[in-house]
DNA sequence: GTCTATAGTGTGATAGAC
DNA sequence: GTCTATCACACTATAGAC
């Protein structure tokens, strides 16, 4: 450890307090800015009523944040990451079939449990900044592909056309799930059948041999 | 047929003229909005660029469509339509599982060649006025849960729950068509494999023993 | 019925004073 | 770093003249 003049001590203090207090702002933008986002939609949250939230200047915000988008982006990230952690209890199940089923209940009980969260991850038009694809969802997906693969190889696909690649079979098989979500999040699902059995019909189909 | 007056027969005329007229104009909304929305999307159709494309004032429109959710409603029915129409060819398909197969396939090719029909139909929001539920969602419903029905009576389906209700079937099945559309369409879906590989796994898993 | 003009409200982002 | 003030825009919808 270098030596130090009492000034060049003092100094450093001061910057690490600024940079405490910096971070500890932006972690209080990004705090409110998730509730807002949890409880009305990403269209709802604006620069304005989130400087209004944490009684500060819209202007302000732009100091810890280069734009709108950049925000929504951080929010994102925190949703994958919980997602990653909705899946860690059942990422250990050693047969390949039950591993399957637990983190297709999880992914849709996450999807109904966050919605506003879930539409901002999935449903949102990820058209502008890099989005999802190389996110954590590829990291779900192959978590996903390396169950059928597993199962693939005790030659358990019974039905699943059995030489299909597992990264495909997770594709679709994701895409089973997120429709459930999504036609429940989007109104569109009817209210006769609760997703909770919607879920349970579609792992029958894809996994009932196994 | 009631005699007329000259005059009586003049104003009767008159009318019916207006009435075409007026009902051109409110088809020549519709016409413009189609393409706007077909192209850019409903959140690009906005009153005054319809209002300039069909040479009025903005206030012209407010006297054929109450607001825009009427005009976005007009189109979300003329989609549906549309849907149907695509579906056509298939329903009278005498196998219950080839037609499903059939139904499937036309389902996910029209939400992939209309994109943004497809969203404005089953990706929006349909929080505000009466949405699809009612509408010919529950049409395609009926006519998937029917086959699944026949399938149950013959005892084809293999792995799906013989016990499931066929309206379940149906919502689950459905669900996995929109599933691949609406990650498709929101660019979720990764690159590797293309959407119309993810439909034959799909059916495969819910009709491979068929 | 159609227009012009505008009210009223929202937005993201920035300039410049302090 | 923070603020005030504002730019530059978008939007839906309406009032009132013609």
């Amino acid at each position: 450890m270098p030596r130090m003049s009492v000034d060049e001590e003092r100094t450093r203090q001061l910057r690490q307090q600024k940079q405490q207090q910096r971070e500890a702002l932006r972690e209080r933008i990004l705090e409110v800015s998730r509730g807002i986002v949890r409880s009305e939609g990403l269209a709802s949250l604006s620069m304005r009523k989130l400087a209004d939230a944490i009684d500060y200047s819209p202007a302000a915000l732009y100091l810890h944040f280069q734009s709108r988008g950049e925000i929504a982006r951080a929010l994102r990230e925190e949703g994958h990451a919980q997602l990653r952690t909705a899946f860690a209890p059942y990422t250990g199940i050693a047969d390949a079939a039950a591993r399957l089923k637990a983190i297709g209940r999880a992914y849709v009980e996450f999807g109904l449990a966050e919605r506003e969260t879930y539409r901002l991850m999935f449903m949102e038009d990820a058209g502008a900044a890099g989005t999802s694809a190389s996110d954590s969802g590829a990291a779900m997906l192959s978590l996903i592909a390396n169950a059928f693969s597993e199962l693939r190889a005790a030659n358990r696909l019974g039905r699943v056309a059995p030489d299909a690649a597992p990264a495909a079979c997770a594709q679709a098989f994701w895409a089973n799930l997120h429709g459930i979500v999504a036609l429940e999040l989007s109104g569109a699902a009817l209210p006769g059948t609760p997703a909770v059995e919607l879920i349970e019909l579609s792992l029958d189909a894809w996994l009932a041999a196994c």
